[in-house]
DNA sequence: ACTCACGTAACAATGAAAGTTTCATGTCTT
DNA sequence: AAGACATGAAACTTTCATTGTTACGTGAGT
């Protein structure tokens, strides 16, 4: 595929989590995002473990945030889909024994590492609730339309 | 595959070309760089449009540099390679209709687009001649063992 | 002519993320 | 207790971009 999704999908679940549904089940939030449930519940997971949503199994169950958004970072959510590679460039992860690649490889990695943690120290500097407010905004802006037609879905 | 490896083979090549080897064919840059003559060519041809390297067809032909590595920036090669995307994260491509994920999106390529502008920003700073420092050095801290073993290969 | 080397198109292999199927486990309702 | 609902998790398939490979055309030198 092109590119991971998982974090901004999983930014998509949250707001939508917190502002409109509550409570979801994994099929509902697979609709949401136009996917399937079984992906929900595999990015789901790691949030799970850090505490950022609960689940709960059987009749009446499913997913509801655990804490409030603006508790939630940007860096949190991207840990929790765990922490896929930032870059899509870079020299080969296996050592050469040539020292002009090994040169090469050491210049690229850590430019690529700085800009890395500067990248991270920004998600971290960024809130869930932030972007939901962002979202509300653009709620505002647009003279209330309907916000969230996922599907095409007119009433339900 | 794991991730875009043209620029760092790229960076490889140039110097090897600048400190060893002077002109060469594709296919003894194949063998520097572990991979097969047409892949060079590709990546080359973006490098031979820019003025960083020269190419001649025929019997004793080959590849060139074209102008001195302290005119060439990692930016430079970044750009000559094709400009792969520098990011393996992020929204999906296609506009959404949903004005939560529109927000979504918005926030998360607007700090994308900062952190590129910066890292590109560093490539621009850096120059190919520094990298091939970087390699002296390590040539003499290793106390000048072989600096290019290409392949096992011990003579030739 | 013949060989060497680039130029290019077309196709196959590879690897990672996403999608899908299937079954097990736990929970609520009746 | 039976049945429906929902997560948990393993296994497999699909998709897509990069890389690898084959094949053929063109230009340059001997």
């Amino acid at each position: 595929m092109a590119r991971d999704l998982r974090m901004s999908r999983m930014l998509h679940v949250l707001i939508h989590m917190d502002r409109h549904v509550g409570r979801a089940t994994s099929e509902q939030i697979a609709q949401m995002i136009s996917t399937n449930a079984v992906v929900v519940r595999r990015m789901m997971a790691g949030l799970r473990e850090r505490g950022i949503v609960s689940s709960e199994k059987g009749h009446g169950g499913g997913w509801q945030l655990a804490c409030p958004l603006a508790e939630i970072s940007l860096r949190d959510v991207y840990e929790a889909v765990g922490h896929p590679p930032l870059f899509n460039i870079g020299p080969q992860a296996d050592p050469s024994p040539c020292l002009v690649e090994q040169a090469v490889d050491a210049r690229l990695d850590a430019t690529l590492a700085e800009a890395e943690a500067r990248l991270l120290a920004q998600f971290a500097a960024i809130t869930v609730e932030e972007v939901a407010q962002d979202f509300e905004r653009r709620f505002a802006d647009s003279g209330h339309r309907v916000p969230f037609p996922w599907h095409g879905a007119t009433g339900e």
